[in-house]
RNA sequence: GGCGACGUAGCCAAGUUGGUAAGGCACGGGUCUGCAAAACCUGUAGCACGGGUUCGAGUCCCGUCGUCGCCUCCA
């Protein structure tokens, strides 16, 4: 039984569908006004992870995550660049896609964007809908959603609206009714992109647009709605007010949000300017080093990113790969009955831990313990034949989590040289001559590429 | 100040309904080895602190301290 941790009744549920057998999940996605950086990957890894663990329990799943391609931040931009803010925004949307395929994310179903027609379209009829039924007005050319008269906000975060209004950190709108009203439209000034309605024209506040765009796609209520915790409140306090004011429906069964990650113990972000970006990061580590940071600990806690903890990530990834390593030469078969039966217990253990609230490194935990068993049955003599079965099922459950774990590979033609200098430096080993057999060895690892000696042979490999 | 999460070895961390602490990294010892590396074997915690409930608590209750997030744009 699949329980998962649900943001609103701060307690793990047993997850139960809408429609048997199916998901409707929409996560948040990035406003596109700068380049992404680790912190957005690590969200992102977060659900693709509950995505694939998902499909792996048979469930088909419709996995929506959208583009903000407008608002202030990314008009501002353009202006500061000048160059045409939907320029500027796809120009970062194909830098994130990008990104996540580095990361090996799965593609989502579909990207919708606050500008397409289709989203506009809603966006406008939600407004219109709101504002008959007096959840919303409008006031010189903005429109607010009237906080007030929605009985149950607040029910994500927590919030009492009295007691926020008594911490007073919310600026006193002029033009708003109430403080805590938020914008649902934004009148548009003079030449920023706008679009029509009846009320003025401008463009879509923040959190109408999700609403909007999850409406569109996924229809009145999903199953998984999620995103950084730091879009909790006001972000997806405000999306459940429109749209179940709007459709008098329940919005989502279950919230997600992950922590927040941490450089040198403060939340990673724009605003703070203490980032890495996922460019920066790609370029010194293989996706699966950020991924492996991410598994390792609880999605929804804050995680750790310094440099201990990446070489730490690092290292694993290696010990894992050493899993699939081909018996030795001299494999001569060995009792694999022990084998055989921790990976059957290593499946059933992986899917318990993941179906606790998909604890990840649990999880890993096991499937550490089926590595070793695999290199020990290896090095006791095990054969391939003997070995595949466990290293199957290592391959399938490293996948489940989205870990690629691929030797890396020079050219086919490199490959022929390398040999041919491993079987020199094999000569000259047998002569003794070990300062230039050392030298062979320090100079392709320079290259490149692990040699190592052990006492059937000389093996080598990409590192 | 309000709301929420959390505090397990040097670091990252797991710990189902309470019964005497997974795993990874790092470090030490060992096997193997010309050396190295890898792999394997092996060593290192009594769970922030103080009370309480219980035959028994990391696991429940209360309090204290501390860290982080949100309360403004933010994954």
């Amino acid at each position: 039984m699949l329980r998962l941790y649900n943001t609103q009744t701060r307690k793990k549920e047993e997850f139960k569908t809408i429609e048997e057998g199916k998901v409707r999940m929409y996560i948040c996605g990035p406003t596109v006004y700068d380049n992404a950086h680790v912190g957005h990957a690590m969200s992102a890894l977060v659900f693709d992870v509950v995505r694939r663990y998902l499909q792996y329990r048979g469930y088909d799943v419709n996995f929506v995550m959208n583009f903000t391609d407008v608002d202030d931040k990314i008009i501002a931009r353009a202006n500061t660049k000048g160059i045409d803010p939907f320029e500027l925004a796809e120009g970062y949307i194909q830098d994130y896609k990008d990104h996540l395929d580095d990361l090996n994310i799965l593609p989502a179903t579909i990207n919708p964007r606050a500008t397409e027609t289709k989203t506009m379209t809603k966006i406008i009829t939600m407004i219109e809908g709101l504002i008959e039924k007096g959840y919303a007005y409008t006031v010189a050319g903005d429109a607010y959603f009237r906080v007030h008269k929605d009985d149950d906000y607040g029910k994500l975060s927590g919030r009492i609206l009295e007691e926020m209004q008594a911490g007073a950190r919310i600026a006193v709108g002029d033009i708003k009714e109430n403080p805590a009203d938020f914008a649902i439209w934004k009148n548009a000034k003079e030449g920023e992109p706008a679009w029509e309605t009846s009320w003025g024209n401008g463009r879509p506040g923040w959190h109408i647009e999700c609403s909007a765009m999850c409406l569109h796609e996924l229809g009145e209520s999903i199953d998984i709605h999620g995103g950084g915790n730091d879009l909790i409140f006001p972000h997806h306090e405000n999306e459940i007010a429109q749209s179940e004011s709007f459709t008098g429906k329940p919005f989502a069964r279950y919230w997600m949000h992950n922590g927040m990650l941490q450089l040198s113990g403060e939340k990673m972000s724009k605003s703070i300017g203490n980032l890495v970006t996922i460019h920066d990061f790609l370029d010194d580590h293989e996706g699966d080093v950020m991924r492996m940071l991410v598994l390792n600990g609880n999605y929804r806690s804050p995680l750790a990113f310094t440099d201990e903890s990446i070489s730490a990530a690092e290292n694993g990834i290696k010990r894992l790969k050493s899993g699939f390593r081909l018996a030795t030469a001299q494999a001569a078969g060995t009792d694999v009955e022990q084998l055989f039966a921790k990976t059957v217990a290593t499946r059933d253990a992986f899917t318990q831990a993941m179906d606790d609230d998909f604890n990840t490194a649990g999880a890993l935990g096991h499937i550490f313990e089926l590595v070793r068993l695999i290199n020990s049955s290896r090095d006791s003599g095990a054969t391939d034949q003997q070995l595949k079965p466990a290293q199957n099922t290592l391959r399938e459950l490293t996948s489940v989590l989205g870990l690629e774990l691929q030797e890396k590979e020079g050219s086919g033609d490199a490959d022929k040289f390398i040999n041919l200098l491993v079987e020199v430096r094999s000569e000259v080993r047998t002569q003794k001559l070990w300062a230039l057999s050392d030298q062979i060895r320090d100079n392709l690892k320079e290259l490149g590429v692990t040699i190592e000696d052990a006492k059937d042979g000389t093996s080598w490999r990409w590192e």
